[in-house]
DNA sequence: CTCAGATCCTGTGCGC
DNA sequence: TGCGCACAGGATCTGA
């Protein structure tokens, strides 16, 4: 489900929730089973402590309290619920943040690919250690950068940008809307993009994901903002979602095909 | 190192 | 209406 701008959003909803930095009185684990377990010992260390800021790291959420930090990745059908304390349960609501202010934060993750557990700042982490440069950050992610990490890359470039090892943050719809943008076939051989092409991948991956963030992100089934809304970008994409209709700029036909096991929208005549 | 495919889960929408 | 199957915003692991 969610991509960087999504997660982005969340980010931003939880943390104008969570600005009067409320006491988490009671924490209440429905069900440890996500991809790895909640670690037992969760809702012991987190009653009592103040929640403090939420920040991003990829498509992780950074949850700081008084004297822990926990992260979180909505794998893909997670969101947060705000309700208050006598709010209803709702299936799926596996882990719920009871706060002193009378709200509760509900993480809810249907299909449980999403991640909860501690993280300690400074030491080695197996989810954060590996990945690659923020795709916003101008001064990690250029094209010196990206020519040197592609070059010895033979798979699919469309592959190549969805490796968080790579760039982090753009999943399977940014990654067609920006090949569209900069004009390059998903197909082709990540090592062979030139660097004038590398210039406008970059270019069209922050213009994408910016964009993607001020419309609130984009709502396909399940991604709901961390108030409750939808993002509004599905009504901007140019090709994702979209093979069959006419391309929005040369009214060809948009294409697809499963690349890397992902489905893969393209316009033959706009994209080469 | 690189890469394709299987895998973890539930819900939905489609064809029959 | 019901059933089975394919597929879905992710990312890791396996084996070639």
């Amino acid at each position: 489900m969610p991509e960087l701008p999504e997660v982005e959003t969340v980010k931003e909803g939880l943390k104008k929730i969570i600005k009067s930095q409320p006491v988490i009185e009671k924490v209440v684990v429905r069900q440890k089973k996500l991809r790895t377990n909640i670690p037992t010992t969760f809702s012991r260390k987190l009653k009592g402590q103040a929640l403090v800021d939420v920040s991003r790291r990829a498509k992780y959420l950074i949850f700081e309290t008084s004297d822990h930090m926990f992260i979180n990745h909505l794998g893909m059908s997670g969101i947060w619920r705000m309700m208050d304390h006598k709010g209803e349960v709702q299936k799926h609501d596996h882990c719920l943040l009871y706060l002193s202010d009378g709200r509760c934060l509900a993480y809810n993750d249907p299909r449980r690919f999403g991640i909860m557990e501690f993280y300690k700042e400074g030491e080695a982490n197996k989810w954060l250690s590996h990945l690659g440069p923020e795709p916003l950050d101008v001064k990690s992610f250029n094209v010196k950068y990206l020519s040197a990490k592609l070059k010895t890359r033979k798979a699919p470039i469309k592959a190549a940008i969805m490796d968080q090892k790579v760039v982090v943050g753009v999943g399977n719809i940014y990654a067609s809307e920006a090949l569209f943008l900069a004009g390059i076939l998903p197909t082709r051989a990540a090592n062979e993009i030139t660097d004038d092409e590398l210039k406008a991948l970059i270019n069209s991956i922050r213009k994408v994901l910016k964009k993607a963030i001020k419309a609130g992100g984009t709502t396909l089934k399940d991604f709901r903002q961390a108030g409750g809304e939808t993002g509004y970008f599905q009504n901007k994409l140019y090709v994702y979602g979209r093979d069959g209709a006419l391309c929005l700029t040369c009214h060809d036909k948009i294409q697809s095909k499963v690349i890397a096991g992902r489905n893969t929208f393209w316009c033959s005549s706009c994209q080469s």
